[in-house]
RNA sequence: UCCUCGGUAGCUCAGCUGGUUAGAGCACCUGACUGUUAAUCAGGGGGUCGCUGGUUCAAGCCCAGCCCGGGGAGCCA
């Protein structure tokens, strides 16, 4: 509240959006509507003024009004000065305190694994080459092939695409651990929920079966959950308002039934749905859409993965909460998946959430170095290459479990957002490296 | 990468079956006002209509290619 016949006009003009300013007076009652309580100013230095240069047309591109979130997007250096943005990354952070809290309480040891790997036999995406070599001018070897050999590590290397297989070597000797970390692919996906840096949890559990693992994966997503409703409530009541506004424009088929503090607190109260792959495509060839033909891929029998329709169905419309799959066919799932005894289904397990589809993925890992060798022989993988994967077989092997947690997409569930572009400061896709 | 919708002022959008000087609200600038809380009143500046090429007497509007963005799909976390 300022007196304007004490202030400066000069001083006061010079206030736009944006600018920093440093104020000192009494806090009195408000007798304005929609407040409590104001500041009666007394003095008032502006630290940083907010100086678009308006002969060149420019502006502070921040106005006091809502903004598109794909605008926000193209300005991520000034978009954390909005009060959503400011909440998505208040929350990021008790989310990411909240995660290494959970492991620790429950034992668990961090580990970091390398972020540059000379592996990429693991199946899980496209790899970023990582070199030092002139690309116009590469040293080449006899072959004419590049001759990685006097690349700077003396081979290729490329941008870790998961931890898992480090967290396993660490998990046999240290018992339960868990990566927290940056993981890259350089797949060409374009959509809400795929980026090409993301941060990952990888905890692996020596001793632990592939029921463990859904115990912990579900307390783990429970337990983050009610931390935020525990310690973000304004943001949340925010971010819920802000979402139930978003609606409004959308048609009523459109809508979600819960609003985002409803989802939180239902998932937090629910246990979730465990069924197997095998009982899954039953459930999916009687379903109404599938007899109706309103599925765009027809279930084709027990075998062939389930389409993003087929999952949605299951969590959104047959059981209506968290849905965990497991005990897929094993050709569909990767070499380190421990086989079952009928011999053609892995001890996986698939957490699919509403909205967002696949939020964590794991498996009990395959111990037994015979059926794993089998396996890498099958799909084509180097044993050389991982001759240290399989050290940990050979060398006093013992059953364990772990799973992959995308750090992004549980935010976009617990924020409400709807784009994982808008819950990582800096989003990384294709095309897109800005900031 | 595929399908689909879109790209007009700083932002959000309108622009009818192609037809004179391309509009609105907000933002910005000037002035007035001042118990104001995102949108007080009056006036003003601001657009190579994504890019390139084509059709036409005439293109923001039609056609082709490209670039970028949204939604959906695939890959997955």
């Amino acid at each position: 509240m300022v007196d304007f016949e004490k202030m400066d006009e000069e001083l006061l003009k010079r206030i736009t959006t944006g600018a920093c300013l440093s104020i000192t007076g009494t806090l009195a009652e408000s007798l304005g509507k929609g407040q409590k309580v104001e500041v009666l100013v007394e003095e008032l230095e502006i630290l940083g003024d907010s100086e678009a240069d308006v002969s060149k047309g420019e502006v502070y591109p921040l106005q006091p009004k809502a903004h598109s979130l794909e605008f926000l997007r193209e300005i991520a250096h000034l978009r954390f000065r909005t009060n959503t943005f400011g909440a998505v990354f208040r929350i990021r952070h008790a989310m990411t305190y909240a995660m290494h809290k959970f492991f620790h309480d429950r034992g668990f040891y961090n580990i970091h694994t390398p972020i540059i790997t000379a592996s990429d036999a693991e199946g899980a995406g496209e790899m970023f080459r990582v070199t030092t070599l002139d690309p116009k001018n590469p040293p080449l070897t006899e072959d004419g092939e590049v001759d990685f050999r006097e690349d700077f590590f003396g081979r290729q290397t490329n941008l870790t695409v998961s931890g898992q297989l480090e967290a396993e070597l660490a998990a046999l000797a240290l018992g339960k651990v868990y990566t927290f970390g940056p993981t890259f692919r350089a797949e060409n996906s374009n959509t809400a929920r795929h980026l090409a840096e993301f941060w990952m949890i990888e905890p692996e559990v020596a001793f632990a079966d592939l029921n463990d693992n859904m115990d912990l994966a579900e307390a783990n997503l429970k337990y983050l959950v009610q931390y935020a409703l525990d310690h973000c409530a304004d943001d949340l009541a925010f971010l819920n308002q802000r979402a139930l506004d978003e609606e409004k424009n959308k048609k009523k088929e459109e809508r979600s039934e819960m609003s985002l503090l409803e989802r939180l607190h239902f998932v937090v109260e629910h246990p979730f749905e465990r069924i197997t792959y095998t009982e899954a495509i039953e459930i999916l060839e009687k379903s109404k859409p599938n007899k109706e033909k309103k599925f765009q891929y027809p279930i084709q029998g027990w075998g062939t993965d389930l389409q993003s329709e087929h999952e949605r169905y299951l969590v959104e419309k047959h059981f209506k909460k968290p849905v965990i799959l497991t005990d897929y066919p094993k050709d569909i799932k990767a070499f380190y998946m421990r086989l079952n005894d009928d011999g053609k289904t892995v001890r996986a397990m698939d957490i699919l959430f509403p909205g967002i589809g696949e939020i964590v993925g794991g498996s009990q890992r395959e111990e037994r170095i015979d059926y794993l060798r089998k396996r890498m022989q099958e799909m084509h993988i180097s044993e050389q290459e991982l001759y240290w994967y399989l050290d940990t077989r050979k060398f006093g092997t013992a059953p364990h479990s772990g799973y992959g947690l995308g750090f992004e997409r549980l935010l976009l569930f617990v924020t409400g957002m709807t784009n994982v572009r808008d819950v990582i400061p800096f989003p990384r896709t294709p095309k897109s490296a800005d900031f």
